[in-house]
DNA sequence: CTGAAAGCGCTTACAG
DNA sequence: CTGAAAGCGCTTACAG
């Protein structure tokens, strides 16, 4: 029976090629090639042979097939929420770069906060059998992220009623009490958070921050200064309900941008009514960005470890996978106030 | 002979499961699964009968199998300069869009232009047996890229001398003729350009395009209008070198700038020595940010049509992966002129 | 010290 | 109309 099936892809060298020319068998090849030479017995004679032999033919294991016979892939799948924002392109950069150190690759998609994308990338993911997941969770993702059946760590949020999950987040409530304090301490009184309408754990816990922290500090935290924008807005959408909540609003002194892109349209809004950042409203944002650096005046802002976040996501899911732990790594890193004009009563204007 | 392999994965249910369940062969079940029953003139009945089956077991068939199978696995590698870049964010956040309509996933990397980043990544995609490949290629990468064996697509630059790749690229030297006849036509008359010391065809074109404007337009553009900066400093070393050279050539009055981050680091190093953008030194970009946009003065740019791009690369890379044609498709995309107020002699102070 | 053989989960040419 | 069997390229328990 000779069967020659049509795959019309160029066959790489194999296992049984160099085993083959060294005139051993497969197996004894498997052994020498994944360092197991000495541990089985294989003479330094014929383990040289073999090594010399797949380094001529630059021999590449088949990571396919070993995939199939040991289960693993090597490979990691991550879901970020938008891989084109900014906070999440240099966490991913990070990811890739620390897991490629041990060996493994990423395949990554990106959710825009959409349940219905995310179980697709989800299922996805788990019929390309990856290893493991580094997920920026949508809301109601729960059910499907405890079925997984591989290790995951959660980032940016998690799930409060999964008690046993690993995760890598920031402290959002100290970050939106830091911000909000900042404020104040710097004489602004009547002081308005933009949010969107996520109830998920991170947008909630920033919340409860701003409005810690105006309590604190005795100040007004009624209905009327929480704005919370919905998540699917366009940029023209977003600049235009805060445009209007600044006009409806013009009491407010300052005002603190939950997410790095709101505080983006924030400041589109902000000079949309011609008013002056700093001086006639001052303004802090959660998440830095190039942007807030670069701008006049500079934007104040509470900025996420990145590179550490990136770091530690990688490690956690790494350990998990070599030796699955049984206790849950929860890390909950700590944000880091940049001072910058925006958030100073009397800024200097570079411009003028 | 009862062999227990101790693999530690939880085993998804297989096409075995189901022929079991259904009383037939796991043959049959691959050829309904695969909508080849009529085909292969399966009983509607049973078919019925796998096609429920598998949908009650939740079936996914595994990709890994598959893949060695037939030696598709619907993955393609994406490898570009750095992922953490906004331009390459965005482009990756489209192709890994367009990739997911056609059923790919894409595995990504970034060179850091950097020579053997490139070549490693290169190898582990290798092996790992994608299908097909978007590149954004270092210097003398141009031999491993020809021995790849599999459709290749090139994208922000290509080698002249591989007369036969695929590519989509922007018309750098259209880009940056009309960047700098703009300066000219705004009144500018000694010009400047910032720009990398490689010789890629990008960059190449980029100068190519800044002197043939200004000869057109009977202006000098001599060797000390040019300024050249290695690709691996860091973002102080660039403004540092930026500003050492402003300050030694007191003369010019605007400044082209033929990456974004290099525009970026450019408002840095003009305020730095405190320079007003616009008029006292005019400048235009080479690629669009948001930074540029929001701010104050807005910077002028010419901007590639991000999205375009990466819808042209994943069609390209289907289109050879489906049915490898044989011409190279080569694409050549013009860049759109955003006039702001960093090219106008008289600027607007927004924030004065 | 080394190798034959099974098996991972598929697909497909061939037989009946 | 359906199924047995080979084979993709590995790894590994077992035999000798």
């Amino acid at each position: 029976m000779n069967i020659k099936p049509n795959l019309n892809f160029v066959k790489g060298i194999s296992i049984k090629d160099i085993a083959q020319e060294a005139g051993v068998s497969p197996t004894t090849v498997s052994f020498v090639l994944n360092g197991k030479g000495k541990e089985k017995r294989i003479s330094e004679q014929v383990s040289k042979r073999i090594l010399k032999i797949a380094g001529k033919l630059k021999y590449k294991p088949n990571q396919l097939a070993r995939g199939l016979r040991t289960g693993k892939t090597k490979t990691i799948g991550l879901i970020v929420e938008d891989i084109a924002n900014s906070f999440f392109a240099n966490v991913a950069k990070v990811v890739e770069d620390e897991a490629d150190k041990f060996g493994y690759k990423v395949l990554f998609g990106s959710t825009e906060d959409n349940e219905e994308k995310a179980k697709g990338l989800l299922e996805v993911l788990r019929y390309r059998q990856v290893d493991g997941y580094i997920i920026t969770p949508t809301a109601n993702l729960d059910k499907e992220i405890v079925s997984l059946q591989k290790p995951v760590v959660l980032m940016d949020r998690y799930f409060p009623n999964i008690a046993d999950s690993h995760y890598v987040v920031v402290d959002n409530f100290q970050g939106a009490y830091v911000a909000v304090s900042h404020l104040v301490e710097q004489g602004y009184k009547k002081i308005g958070i933009i949010t969107t309408t996520s109830s998920q754990i991170q947008m909630q816990q920033r919340l409860d921050g701003f409005v810690d922290a105006l309590k604190k500090h005795g100040l007004p935290a009624g209905k009327n200064v929480i704005k919370r924008l919905p998540f699917d807005l366009d940029r023209a959408g977003f600049i235009q309900e805060i445009t209007q909540y600044l006009q409806t609003n013009k009491d407010l002194d300052a005002l603190f941008f939950a997410t790095n892109y709101l505080g983006i349209c924030g400041i589109e809004s902000i000079r949309a009514i011609g008013l002056h950042i700093g001086t006639d409203i001052g303004m802090v944002s959660f998440d830095d960005h190039d942007i807030f650096r670069l701008h006049s005046p500079s934007i104040t802002c509470v900025a996420q470890p990145v590179e550490e976040i990136g770091r530690r996501l990688i490690h956690l899911l790494i350990a998990e996978l070599e030796n699955s732990s049984t206790t849950p790594q929860q890390v909950v890193l700590s944000l880091e106030l940049r001072k910058r004009e925006s958030s100073m009563q009397s800024v200097p204007h570079e411009n003028a």
